[in-house]
DNA sequence: CGTAAAAGCAAACACTCGTTTGGTATCGCA
DNA sequence: TGCGATACCAAACGAGTGTTTGCTTTTACG
């Protein structure tokens, strides 16, 4: 059986006929994200999200079963276009360092373009949400798996602490979304910026 | 006249008199800066902050105007905290790359440490309170311009973007918030860690 | 076509929120 | 000692919250 969208497994109530093509949930959920993104788990009200595509307050849980799950599936997503953006954009590369750029590339232009989805994951802390809080940190970890490897794959001098340097390159990735303002700076040359002050030990002093 | 304990202008409603000794102020500012720091600036209730010292909700209002208001002062006292420490930090030494190494020592110390005040200036985003948004970030850009001026000072290859440097630092030690756990690590060695990091580039290729 | 499921409406529920208003102990000071 | 400002209490206000319940429309499918 086809894998399908990804996006059909996420109802709480399982139709066990087709979905109508008349179905708003990703309509849903891109507001969701939308409202997440842009005030917060706790803020970000039912009635904002449902009002802006016109739905009333109560129909959100023929969808979701409560406001918890509904975030649940938007950090999923975002953390899925994550997953999925750097996953891509590592595959060029064979080079270490430069598999640690490409992602950290992928990873910001995520964050900072395509955005709502990927903001919320940034944004809303799992202990904001202590019910789902444990899935949340699951689904981040599950993510950031994949720069533990790719740091792990770097020739550095002994000494280095290969955690500290993955902890500082994702902090520093995603404070910025604090501070960006597009126009001004691009995401590329930002990630370009932060792999490059940290490039400085050569390669290889030891084994590969 | 003296400048007094900075906590005593804050009320809004300025006393003509001498402040009573039953003053019950510190004690709040104090459970604002926990509540806001655990649960952010929606979710933590007047309810929240003022049950937990006994007091009614109500009562609050005398000393602030807003929820925002109060908010503002514990943003104002945490950003005072960050600055008294790296200040007195920074004092010990005059090496540029010593100094930034003690900035940041300090400013993770008050931040993952000392607590509550200085965690809200981390955790709380000024687009939460678009009321007071601008005298936040104007709080907050006041202080970081003291990193502004230690990187300014350092060493540095030409080609290195200064502003790049000092925005992943920043970026790399607020984040900390996110996954840091006592016992476990420690804010001395992690800090130490980044800017070590960011050392590897030998000091003045050009002028001092 | 007819029917059962899908998708959503309409209206309310109990609750919590920040805030206001009027009154009152209590303390500092002359 | 008395007076007035200080620092609260007590109780409510209206608005907004997530959620539930019963009903209705619309669609896909046999």
């Amino acid at each position: 059986m086809a894998r399908a969208s990804s996006l059909r497994r996420l109802p709480a109530t399982r139709p066990v006929r087709a979905a109508r093509s008349d179905n708003r949930l990703p309509e849903v959920l891109a507001q969701a994200a939308r409202a997440f993104r842009a005030k917060g788990y706790d803020a970000a009200s039912i009635r904002d999200i449902v009002g802006a595509i016109d739905m009333l307050p109560g129909s959100l849980y023929y969808h979701f079963p409560s406001k918890e799950a509904l975030l649940l599936a938007v950090y999923a997503e975002g953390v899925r276009r994550f997953s999925e953006a750097v996953s891509a954009a590592i595959a060029a590369s064979a080079a270490p360092w430069a598999r640690l750029e490409a992602a950290c590339i992928a990873h910001l232009e995520t964050l900072l373009q395509e955005s709502d989805f990927a903001q919320v994951v940034v944004r809303v802390r799992p202990s904001d949400v202590p019910a789902i809080a444990a899935q949340l940190v699951a689904l981040r970890d599950g993510y950031e798996a994949l720069f533990t490897r790719l740091v792990q794959a770097l020739p550095l001098a002994r000494g280095v602490d290969r955690r500290s340097l993955r902890l500082m390159l994702l902090g520093a990735l995603n404070w910025s979304q604090t501070w960006y303002r597009g126009g001004r700076d691009d995401p590329r040359s930002i990630a370009r910026q932060f792999v490059a002050l940290l490039r400085q030990q050569l390669d290889s002093e030891r084994r590969s």
